[in-house]
DNA sequence: ACAGGATGATAAAGAAAATCAACAGCCAGC
DNA sequence: GCTGGCTGTTGATTTTCTTTATCATCCTGT
């Protein structure tokens, strides 16, 4: 009896543990919202079990994330969420400039909002997280910005755009006022 | 301890079933590719356990599926074929019944109507434009149409296509009923 | 009517997963 | 130095999955 999971195609407990990380958690909290023990969760990710799809789907309730989401995201590509400045520019053709956040994404439908972060401001220790996506270009100043453990500071001309879902925070370390714009999906206000 | 299974939001077992009944393999076909018993298929089509990932992907291995595909099969609603003539929304008119098929469907490149124009019935004197393109077959009475300057009576049996964006108008001028099965393309309602 | 071969279901035995409870390591605060 | 609380890991036990072998059923051809 040799072993199983090694001819498997996915590496599920990596991506287990990446998609956990991303999301903030460690093996204890997510065993917890999961309704299992954290040393299932260590076993999974270390691929030492291969977990039922009734536990897996436990498991990613806890976080919480469907079935087919975490399958797929091995076959997508993992979602940029920076777009450095750059990137945005000259996307159109000869005489038309044309700058597209997130354009790689088909579905948008947002509200559009024009933020200013006075120095020092933050929204907060606590990670925001809800529904939906968000996206924005920094017009003036700098701000740093958390998604998904993944820190960065931004200055004019870049940009961002990430699912509203992954635990994210802004920050204004500078001595300047940060003007953003920027747009989330569904209209949050 | 009470049922795992019926928590689960997804039917592995009956999806699993349909899908190689749509291949066209019995239980011993498929697990033989697989490399597993036709005991557990059997099993896991009951939904009498959950089975670990690993054996899922080795049974849709020998479909072959991968699992991001059997996962997310099962989110994406399975379209309705059969539309009752009592579920298809009415959304005519005075004098016109328009009876939209598949009005539930979010994505859809046509629409498709069951059309009913009374005795003496019009779609109005200013002429219906817009984008795409619709056609249709007369199935009872007669139909007065009017396309871009020419203008044809239409019976049982006879059909019509144009551009949308030509000025168009329909009007019976006749005794009886007309009915009319059009179809449009992008949809129009 | 019968044999042959297919189908899917099932009980019991064996293998693997999931839990429980304990473990060592790390870091902040006293 | 400790303490308390967090982190992830692990051996032993319980629970669940998987196989083995058997069963009844349904066709098809003789």
């Amino acid at each position: 009896m040799f072993n199983i999971i090694e001819s498997m195609s996915l590496d599920v407990g990596v991506h287990l543990k990446a998609v956990r990380q991303m999301y903030g958690l460690s093996q204890r909290e997510l065993a917890k919202r999961a309704g299992v023990t954290n040393g299932l969760i260590s076993l999974i990710e270390q691929n030492r079990v291969s977990p039922s799809v009734s536990s897996l789907k436990k498991v990613l309730d806890g976080i919480p994330m469907a079935l087919a989401e975490f399958f797929t995201m091995d076959l997508a590509e993992k979602p940029q969420v920076f777009f450095p400045r750059q990137q945005l520019a000259d996307i159109g053709t000869e005489g038309v400039e044309l700058r597209l956040v997130g354009g790689q994404s088909a579905k948008r439908s947002m509200s559009i909002l024009h933020e200013r972060y006075a120095p020092g401001a933050d929204t907060g220790e606590e990670m925001l997280s809800h529904a939906g996506e968000e996206g924005g270009v920094i017009v003036h100043g700098k701000i740093e910005l958390s998604v998904g453990g993944e820190i960065q500071v931004l200055g004019i001309g870049d940009a961002y755009y990430f699912k509203s879902s992954l635990p994210h925070r802004f920050r204004n370390n500078g001595r300047e006022e940060c003007e953003i714009v920027s747009a989330s999906s569904p209209p949050t206000f």
